[in-house]
RNA sequence: GGGCCCGUGGGUUAGCUUGGUAUACUUGUGCGUUCGGGACGCAUAGACUCCAGUUCAAAUCUGGGCGGGCCCA
């Protein structure tokens, strides 16, 4: 069958369409319930979550983290002690107000985030200076009443949320655990084969509370940037209103200074969006539910055989270590291979008759669309190797998006140029600061502002370059990035 | 916040102007033959978003709800 056959097309030079239409071809997440923005986890999607969540749970009980798991109902009394906060999450929250028949006297909201929930609390767990610092996190579901149009994994009202709330004796020690989250979401991102920017986000733009936001920003296909966490210093901005102090070693009470640190299942919208073509979707095999298919060819009279190999097949390679999925549905061959293409599974292994006799099976591999025969007795170490060159090939492809995807321009008149020679992506440039500047700057190029790029993910400290205001032409050192975003 | 559009089996859709019998493809199910890139035959199942109105009669016309989408601020 000739590729213009295939019954299903996806296109993903169309990316927004091609998004939708293989989120729900590779059976992803479930659109068709009846509020929006609220999907079903499906299965297979909710496996892929899963795999993520233990990579985040693996990094954060690595660095001294414990997981704890706070109400999803908070009084609207705690929600308003910080003034902030409040403001930027009031026109969002979804509100309980009816307990049976009766109207509750203090409204309750679904969480939007669970600093108003955890920190009463943190208030009586935070009594002496040995109590910290205090390493939280929880994975929960939270709830943004999100008016525009929703996107699986990209833009919910229900999100699958990770938060890791920490509380620290002095700012010095906050900062390292900014350091700390930056070098998780490292590990994370390597794992994920996702590529990623930490861009510390403008004042207008940080999280509300915070005292500064450094967003974790990936690129898309689309040229559009997609938030995959963030991380925040707040100082004592909720300790305060919250009262979470302790007793230091000179006898006097202080203020705890806090961090949070937050990623969600945009980080798989990432993965589809990075990794897909148009074969569907491709599941990097740190996090793929099935890191191997296993599609036996049931010839006539030798089904049987053929399948009880298939399985002797399967048992080896789960007590290899690996995560094993043998079909044997009625369908031909052909059928599950595009199954199982479309859902990404790096590695489809088929087993015939021809194959038992010499002792091999194929290896078919999603990346590449290559084929190529493996000797049974050599099986391990050849899995374990195909897996590495396809996780070094995803974090290829996915490096060169945002290699290419990032350009350092000078001016206005450079930037425009760029950007009507059919060039798009992120423009990173000098700014001197000034508002009007910055309002200029983000009509001109039809992008907004993303914040000042990270030197690096150890540091701490933003990219400093001397230049010319991209605007005004002042001489300045700061560097910003503008792009267009989800 | 302002404006516009849409809702028919699991999916895609015809029919709506001019009210009466709902079309096709796909998918699902059963049986048989098949199985190295989407098999075939036969049989079979499945829908007009909800409420109210007009009418002898509503998928079709009117109003409202619910759900979905787009554009502008």
């Amino acid at each position: 069958m000739a590729e213009d056959e295939r019954k299903i097309v996806l296109d993903k030079s169309n990316f927004s369409e091609w998004y939708n239409d293989v989120v729900d071809v590779a059976g992803l997440s479930e659109k068709r319930y009846p509020i929006k923005g609220m999907n079903v986890w499906t299965p297979y999607g909710w496996k892929i979550m899963q795999k993520v969540d233990s990579i985040i749970r693996r990094e954060c009980d690595a660095t001294g983290h414990d997981e704890v798991h706070f109400p999803l109902l908070i009084p609207k009394t705690e929600f308003q002690k910080e003034a902030d906060h409040i403001k930027g999450f009031d026109a969002e929250v979804y509100w309980v107000t009816h307990g049976g028949l009766n109207e509750l006297d203090i409204p309750l909201l679904l969480r939007p985030t669970s600093e108003t929930a955890m920190y009463p609390i943190f208030s009586l767990w935070v009594r002496s200076h040995k109590d910290l610092p205090l390493k939280t996190y929880q994975i929960v579901n939270t709830f943004r009443y999100e008016t525009k149009m929703t996107r699986s994994f990209i833009r919910v009202r229900e999100i699958h949320f990770f938060e890791a709330h920490t509380c620290h004796d002095s700012f010095e020690e906050a900062e390292k655990q900014i350091r700390e989250d930056c070098s998780i979401m490292d590990k994370v991102g390597s794992d994920l084969c996702l590529p990623y920017l930490l861009v510390k986000r403008p004042d207008w733009d940080k999280f509300a509370g915070a005292v500064y936001t450094i967003g974790v920003d990936t690129l898309m296909p689309s040229k559009k940037t997609l938030q995959l966490g963030s991380i925040h210093q707040y100082k004592e901005n909720f300790s305060k209103p919250y009262d979470i102090k302790f007793e230091g070693s000179d006898g006097e009470f202080h203020f705890a200074h806090q961090t949070t640190y937050g990623m969600s299942e945009r980080l798989i919208g990432a993965i589809v969006g990075v990794h897909g073509d148009d074969k569907g979707v491709i599941m990097p095999p740190k996090i793929a539910p099935f890191q191997f298919v296993i599609i036996p060819i049931l010839a006539k009279n030798k089904s049987e055989m053929v399948l009880e190999e298939a399985r002797k097949l399967r048992q080896e390679m789960t007590e290899m270590g690996f995560r094993i999925k043998l079909d044997e549905r009625d369908t031909r061959p052909g059928s599950k291979h595009y199954d199982w293409e479309i859902k990404g599974v790096p590695i489809r292994i088929e087993i015939g008759p021809r194959d038992i006799e010499k002792g091999t099976v194929v290896f078919a591999r999603r990346d590449l669309s290559t084929k190529s025969f493996i000797e049974r007795s050599d099986l391990k170490a050849q899995a374990e190797k195909a897996l590495d060159e396809i996780h070094s090939e995803l974090r290829k492809r996915a490096d060169d998006i945002v290699d290419n995807g990032v350009k350092m321009v000078d001016s206005l008149d450079d930037g425009t140029k760029l950007l009507g020679s059919g060039w798009d992506g992120i423009i990173k440039t000098n700014w001197c600061g000034e508002m009007d500047c910055a309002q200029a700057m983000e009509k001109a190029l039809d992008k907004t502002f993303l914040g000042f790029p990270m030197k690096d993910v150890d540091s701490g400290e933003e990219e400093k370059h001397s230049g010319n205001c991209m605007n005004c032409g002042r001489p300045t050192d700061t560097v910003v990035m503008l792009s267009k975003s989800y």
